[in-house]
DNA sequence: CTGAAAGCGCTAACAA
DNA sequence: TTGTTAGCGCTTTCAG
């Protein structure tokens, strides 16, 4: 509440003095730099951070853009999102999470407002018309995720690509030949194009192939439902399947249960691995899934370390930040049978 | 990017005038509004927010407060968190998800800043220490949820005491007796003292006295693991329990394992119903968790307006709002067993 | 090393 | 009905 010119009168100097102990932006000898934090800590001065805004054209405000349909709140997002704020938080800046419409349609009024200095955007889509919008506008920004060609865009995001074939590396190790995959059919919804699951699915149909194992493909509808759903239509198309790879964390408890009312026990016959998730969410189920857990903390944190530096012109270069999920092995996943 | 100056220049008038049309503070003719406007748009006019936030000593932003221990990302709070920055994005306001850790320590720092017009307080803990330094700090709040007493101030919240005396209520009348609930335990936590635990257990414990049920309350212990190790604790303690109200969305799939392992059949021998948890929730089980639905999107919204009326000074009274889950009949739930 | 002063872009009296 | 103008609280040259 105190104001900076409080603070100068009581220490007796004069507001700039204030502003520079307070910004470290010029050498004050320490004698006066002692009386105005003490006026300070007196005053319990905090400083006025609009003020601050207005004056430096700098809010120190970073925004997480969260789309505001597709409620996939997951585990992995408050991972993004928790440790992405403690980084910013540790260089001088705050992380809100802001939603915002998929079609990045109040994008504009939000940025141009000169709330935030710059955003991190999540959820990305292969065409992301968001990205189109933020480049106009100017504003620095940060991609958790890639677009279809990202050469351009400072980004971070898990290695899709690695992932999958180090999941197949893992179970084909363990004999399995028959693999398939199960995600959610984002068509017709405004997630359509979702980079992750376009990689994914990509991925696991080129290697599958090009080693010579069976890989199939099947969409699953929302909820356990849509899991078992997911299971029969599996099993109609590969009764053989040894190998489940799933990257939708709301349908694997059916497609679990889906699996033993077919017959098929896991992992004893069918050996089932959870894709870019959670240990939270592996540990919800039962069997508990092996999973390859997503790096969502360190994804975050350099997230919000990419887009500071842009910011605070520490940028050295483009920052492309690719890491794979890792293996958690659980209950779910077995060597093959014989 | 333009200024209001640049504004008032292309519309031959005084940018007083230009602050007038953009706000609706006070009458302008309908031919200068309209000039004004064109110039607007000719000029991509958007407003900068910080320079207004000084002048008007109000941001338009609110604060949703989030603890960043205990990363209980719940689907309800996702609820909550979607429907209050859409009501209040309705009203004019930004409502932004703020981390902030659960002692209260660097709220003061947040809110002295200036940065944020009011907070919305969630997951909020019998004592918590965060409406003392709020009070303290005199900044306009609302809580989602209630201390132990908040009779003096504003707040929404599941209306826990009705939500497990119609479940009991539901369950009776299905010809339950003996009941049991399943909670976590998080005391020696960061969060313990959280407040619709011991609500709902006090009204539990009550309600099954007084009618004279059996009523069992067991703890559980973190993801499937904790459910399962629940089923068998509760079970050595009422073996002939018929009815399960467990309120940890993260141990179900556990409790209806340990359940099933111990030879009882669900909903044949024993029903579970699932408190204060969400559709999403109930979806992910087989058999889909019966589930008193907290009414997540209505209260965000009534706690943003009930946030939004105090600073707007339209606070007719002091809002205490409560509401109650809503059941949803599921596979889980079965008359009891004769 | 410290101070004076000109803004940052907008709001809101107060005048006209 | 519209314009003038004094701030809002701080940053940042530019002098001294």
């Amino acid at each position: 509440m105190a104001t900076m010119q409080q603070v100068a009168d009581r220490a007796g100097v004069s507001i700039a003095t204030v502003s520079f102990v307070v910004n470290g932006t010029k050498y004050v000898t320490p004698a006066t730099t002692a009386r105005v934090q003490a006026a300070m800590r007196e005053l319990k001065f905090r400083g006025n951070v609009v003020a601050r805004a207005l004056a430096s054209r700098r809010t120190r405000i970073i925004a997480l853009l969260f789309p505001t349909t597709g409620n996939r709140f997951s585990p992995t997002t408050s991972e993004f999102f928790m440790s992405a704020a403690e980084r910013a938080s540790e260089r001088g800046y705050h992380l809100v999470l802001w939603p915002v419409d998929p079609a990045g349609d109040d994008l504009d009024d939000l940025v141009s407002g000169g709330l935030v200095d710059g955003v991190i955007l999540m959820e990305v889509r292969m065409d992301d018309p968001r990205v189109a919008v933020l480049t106009a506008l100017d504003v620095p920004f940060t991609l958790i995720g890639r677009t279809r060609d990202s050469s351009g865009l400072p980004f971070v995001d898990i290695d899709f690509e690695t992932t999958i074939e180090s999941s197949i590396d893992h179970l084909e190790a363990l004999g399995h030949r028959r693999f398939a995959l199960v995600l959610e059919d984002l068509e017709g919804t405004p997630m359509a194009g979702y980079a992750p699951h376009l990689r994914t699915q990509d991925t696991f149909r080129r290697v599958t192939a090009a080693r010579g194992l069976v890989g199939t493909v099947v969409t699953a509808g929302p909820g356990s439902d849509g899991g078992r759903t997911a299971a029969s239509e599996l099993l109609a198309l590969d009764p053989d399947v040894t190998a489940v790879l799933v990257m939708k964390d709301d349908s694997s408890a059916g497609l679990l249960v889906g699996l033993y009312a077919a017959g098929r026990r896991v992992p004893e016959d069918v050996s089932v691995l959870s894709i870019a998730s959670s240990e939270t969410n592996a540990d919800q189920h039962y069997p508990r899934l092996s999973t390859m857990v997503a790096p969502g903390r360190r994804l975050g944190t350099r997230a919000a370390d990419a887009l500071i530096d842009q910011l605070d012109g520490k940028s050295d270069e483009l920052p492309h930040f690719l890491l794979p999920c890792t293996l958690r092995e659980a209950e779910s996943t077995a060597p093959a049978p014989a």
